[in-house]
DNA sequence: CAAAGCGGTGCAAAAAATGCATCGCTACGC
DNA sequence: GCGTAGCGATGCATTTTTTGCACCGCTTTG
């Protein structure tokens, strides 16, 4: 609320007592908020500050307009909670299709956060692979679906993208998790964990490899995620992942490497609905959420 | 207060309808006002008007800060008026929102009363029904409320009750003027001269006359007050009005009966403001001096 | 009696608000 | 059915406001 800073000010100067400690908080310099508080004091048509040699303090009429300044303050926030619990934010339920990638860590997180300031909004996540998630959509089973490398998106009305390239995950003991760069040949010289063959990163690895003229030769092929990082955890050859699954400083035992871009460039995340769908507001706002984690995620 | 400038420019467009209106009431270009509003729903977080091909309306959420505004207006005048309190200047304004009944006698007298005291005070005295004097508390269109047989009263914080009989009004040589006591069922015999069906006195007498088996014929129904006195002052037939309206000593030529209360009960004549409101110092010290008023009229 | 901390102020630079011209849209009158 | 009038929205140049910087005078403090 912009045009309440003044007011903001005017605390500032009261709790820190000087103008020049308050101009810190305000991030602005002494002079400017100086001449706010004068220029209020003119329009308010009486001093609310006594100026002392170290300082300012709140004058009788200063005390009393703090008062209304706090009650104002609560009865504007009263407001947006009443305008929030109009427009549905609130409360709601949130539909999410989504890859196993985004299990473990990223909407567990998202989720708790965005619950920590709608406690009454709930959610169902569904494990959905590309083409089921889009099938879900349709069907309205699902309001989102955040999937890596979606099959047909006919239906599918993209809200964000962002790239995810290819991780090779081991442990950090193995002979690999020392090299500077990774190469896709070194990883197949070693063990191999994959997903199986519906899912996107197995899909990018194999059209990588064939382009090698090499056959992806797996000791442990399996559809859980999970199961990929830990037998790679165990020292027990190269899983993959995209990086959006994994968490670095979760798991110090082990070692998170992109794999060459000319090698695998790796593939898209994307969030979206059905096409031409108006969603909940609680999905809305919670896509909105999800995008700028996304985001920040991509630059980081 | 420059701060607040966005609020006159939300009240603007709400009351007149649309902001090219507007900008001309403020002052400023359409365009101008148009990037305020819109500057402004940016950062409370939702729009507050709807856009409709002949102009902008407030939606729920804008209804909702509207109330915040005026309730925010009002207290910074409270605010106004302590601080000019305490630099001993007695200023401030009152906005009363009365029954027509107090408007010949009791209120002229209190506010002149008052003013005796305190000249610097002003005044604004609207004549509302039981319903409109609600609503204009709501709208802080008004700091009191004084007014017969309040309708619903959610929003009425009562300061003062008062009982009133309902007082037959004749010429001093109407037949009646000479009894002792009068009972309606005398009254139904000559012409009646009836508020209109809005009045509280109305209400009381219909549903007396109801009890009675009888059906009120009045020969001259009106909404004003005045009508009704007058019309008895020449002889022709019965008004009737409530005590706070009558002045004994004004009018020798007129006799004023209370009907027997077993007939008539009478009703309460409420003085109070919006729930919860602080009011301005001075609607606060006038309620005061009314509240006294009204009991020493109840005792006499 | 010097140093440190305070609020206040002149002036140039930066930022925000404004006015003007104009667009696209919808309802209304002929 | 079509033109017109009224509406909100927007790009751009201009004006107004706000801010930062440097510095003043003052009072307290060691």
């Amino acid at each position: 609320m912009r045009h309440l800073l003044i007011y903001d000010m005017i605390e500032a100067v009261h709790s820190s007592g000087s103008i020049r400690k308050a101009a810190e908080d305000t991030n602005i310099t002494a002079s400017a908020l100086n001449r706010r508080i004068q220029g209020f004091e003119e329009e308010f048509g009486s001093e609310i500050f006594e100026r002392l040699p170290r300082g300012m303090r709140l004058n009788p009429a200063g005390e009393l307009l703090l008062h209304h300044i706090r009650l104002q303050r609560q009865d504007l926030a009263r407001v947006h909670g009443q305008v929030a619990d109009l427009s549905g934010i609130r409360r709601g339920h949130v539909k999410i299709a989504c890859s196993q990638a985004l299990l473990p860590y990223f909407l567990p997180r998202e989720i708790s956060k965005y619950r920590a300031e709608f406690p009454d909004v709930t959610f169902t996540v569904n494990v959905r692979d590309r083409i089921q998630a889009e099938r879900d959509l349709v069907s309205f089973d699902s309001d989102l679906a955040l999937v890596f490398e979606p099959a047909h998106m006919v239906d599918f009305e993209v809200l964000h993208a962002v790239h995810q390239p290819v991780m090779a995950v081991m442990s950090a003991a193995h002979p690999l998790a020392r090299q500077e760069s990774l190469r896709l040949r070194d990883c197949l010289e070693y063990d191999l964990v994959l997903p199986a063959s519906q899912f996107g990163v197995r899909v990018l690895l194999e059209q990588a490899s064939a382009r090698l003229g090499r056959k992806l030769e797996p000791v442990l092929e399996t559809d859980s995620f999970d199961m990929v990082r830990h037998f790679a955890a165990y020292g027990q050859g190269i899983g993959f992942q995209i990086p959006v699954g994994l968490n670095a400083l979760a798991r110090p035992d082990m070692a998170f490497m992109p794999i060459a871009h000319r090698d695998v460039s790796g593939g898209e995340l994307y969030l979206g609905h059905l096409r031409g769908r108006t969603l909940p507001v609680a999905a809305l706002k919670f896509a909105t959420q999800v995008v700028t984690a996304l985001s920040v995620q991509g630059n980081a």
